[in-house]
DNA sequence: GTGGTCTAGACCACC
DNA sequence: GTGGTCTAGACCACA
């Protein structure tokens, strides 16, 4: 998967989200290590200052941890990707919501809105 | 409806979507008057010039345009106006969709979570 | 010929250039009478006021001026309309070659252009 | 070439087009980097605020972009740049015919004054 | 009173 | 150092 880097929101915003979908979807397993933060900087052509920034916010979500001298590597504990997922998936449900409710939509109609889009 | 400005965003961005919405959901009628760039400040706790940009940017969507000296008005083409709520939704959907469909998630499941939030 | 009003000048301004391009071209002949200012301004579909402030300053070119009851005339001087007309013309060449010189334009391209345009 | 800004319409205005016309005639080249805004400002005599609109109008337009961090650039899109010269010589030539026709002149009659212009 | 423009000066996130 | 945002306050032309 591309990076895919807009200069919408800051970069290391970004490189964070990326790697979050990366370990709840499962690219990256419990206990897996992470390439090097210069790998990671080439892979995602950006300033490795800047992918070193995202991996230091990234650990205080606890989804990964550095080992001083070996690396840093995905959390073991799976059910806190679990949790993380579904707190990230509420988060974009509620905010779906919220956003078309303002523009008039009932709950009824937003649902019949998903359904037509994924038929098409 | 009062203006909740966060620091997430620029502000006249944010102002810009409150109004877009406004007139989306009907707030303001094709061809009505917005109240004028000081009065609007005032309510939204801004500095004029910061309403001002707002409202010279959202004029570039066409969906308001300024008579120089008799005020700013809602545009009267309603069309326009349908074509710029389908066009939020549009993109309000798709962007829900790609997101949860990288975390992992099939379209039925979406579907599934959708229905189940709207129970709650 | 319709007034054909927009807002990226001021109005007053496309009424004074509207009205010495009649003068100009003989829509109005030298000697003859200009409606009132009402109906001028009904006509345009201006406020009154800002037809008065576009004839009072088309006054000052010659081209017009009022009989304080019998109301506002064309001047009689037709050398004066010529050399308005000459005026005019000159000035829009000059501009018309300079900004297509500052694009970087030769003489010879620019007769070119035109003539292709001509053509068309 | 000097700035030249006059009062006749707004600076930001006048600004936009002089960098358009040195984009356009190749002063500046295709990836090229602008001076920062503080300096196009100093440069020009205007508050960096007022540089600031007028880069960012400019933006809309596509011939620059800006990266956060590292500056303003030209387009690369080379045929982006043809086009806009293409589009501005176009407009340039239609608003002259027009307004010399208005004037009661034939096509070729605008060449024939045409013609002796260059002569001088 | 209206929108529009401009200045001056400050602060911020990012790299 | 870069672009970007915001405030405060002033002035202008127009109708």
């Amino acid at each position: 998967m591309p990076w895919n880097l807009n200069s919408d929101s800051p970069i290391f915003v970004q490189i964070i989200e990326h790697l979050q979908v990366d370990i709840i979807s499962g690219v990256y397993k419990p206990g897996d290590k992470l390439p090097s933060v210069r790998d990671l900087a080439a892979e995602a052509g950006v300033n490795p200052n800047t992918m070193q920034k995202a991996l230091s916010d990234l650990e205080s979500t606890g989804l990964v941890h550095s080992e001083r001298t070996s690396g840093r590597f995905i959390t073991d504990d799976d059910t806190l990707i679990k949790k993380m997922r579904k707190s990230l998936v509420d988060v974009q449900i509620e905010e779906f919501f919220k956003s078309l409710e303002k523009l008039g939509f009932t709950g009824k109609e937003i649902i019949q809105l998903v359904k037509e889009y994924t038929e098409k």
